[in-house]
DNA sequence: GTTCCTGCAAAATTTTTGCATCAGT
DNA sequence: ACTGATGCAAAAATTTTGCAGGAAC
């Protein structure tokens, strides 16, 4: 689908670099994990994998860290409004996707759809904002949720 | 723009009653102080709003009685991600608006857009999902800000 | 050598739960 | 009367902050 994974882990450390950052064990650390996932984690299973590949970083570094990219464009908050936010790679300019959630189990998959941003850009010029990002959610059951009870 | 307070706030009560649910103190409460909104509160703004009012109403019965109402789809959460999340009364079939978040300030504008519902009706249709419901939100700086540095 | 980053622990927020009491039907 | 709703307080979950020590440049 992508593959794009190294340039943007090339990317997210010369973007910190280039602002007069340091790139940390931390950030270091919450990038590469970043860079190999498809689709949203949460705070808690960045932190919990990252201690599971040995690597220690505190919870306040990974918020730290994701609040740094998410303010550099490098990553998307996506809320799917079940516990906390989740963290995916953004890559700026390009595939661009959204999030389909399954009101039950909580699956969350991507998707992508050009009418869809085709219609949010029309609404953004007359909108008096201007506007710098959109999030879409579809909530709904997945088709192993969608035959069980509520 | 709309003026169906009353309208929702007896299909709401009635809703509660139909599915053999009392309508106490709470629940009354918080739905009166919904149907003369605009736009989303929060559950704390609620919970603050009915104390100033002289309704104690205590702020776990606002977290219940908003979760009754968004089960039974009486109320939209909103997740504007800054902070928790924002509720408002949903007009099941009618009236459907979404959001634009400053991403300085906070204000919170309402919108309302008909390309984007029929692209995201086509969208859904071509999803793997029993689709429910979807929540959009522009972010951007809203007119007083947008001059203004980060 | 500075300055920024990191980890730990503590605090602040937001939301949920337990339980005794009260109110709606 | 019965059963479910409410309020309070406590707990849980999530995110932020303070600070001392360590690492990047």
């Amino acid at each position: 689908m992508h593959g794009g994974e190294e340039r943007w882990t090339e990317l997210a450390l010369g973007t910190i670099g280039e602002s007069g950052r340091r790139t940390g064990a931390a950030r270091r650390a919450v990038v590469d994990l970043l860079a190999g996932q498809d689709c949203c984690l949460s705070a808690q299973e960045i932190a919990d994998r990252l201690r599971s590949a040995g690597e220690g970083v505190g919870t306040a570094s990974v918020y730290r860290a994701l609040d740094l990219l998410h303010r550099e464009g490098l990553v998307t908050r996506v809320e799917v409004g079940q516990g906390g936010a989740r963290y995916e790679r953004a890559h700026p300019g390009g595939d661009h996707h959204h999030h389909v959630v399954c009101e039950r189990c909580g699956t969350i998959t991507p998707f992508e759809d050009r009418e869809l941003e085709r219609a949010i850009e029309h609404l953004s010029r007359r909108l008096r904002h201007s506007v710098n990002g959109h999030d879409v959610l579809i909530r709904g059951r997945c088709r192993d949720c969608g035959t069980q009870a509520a």
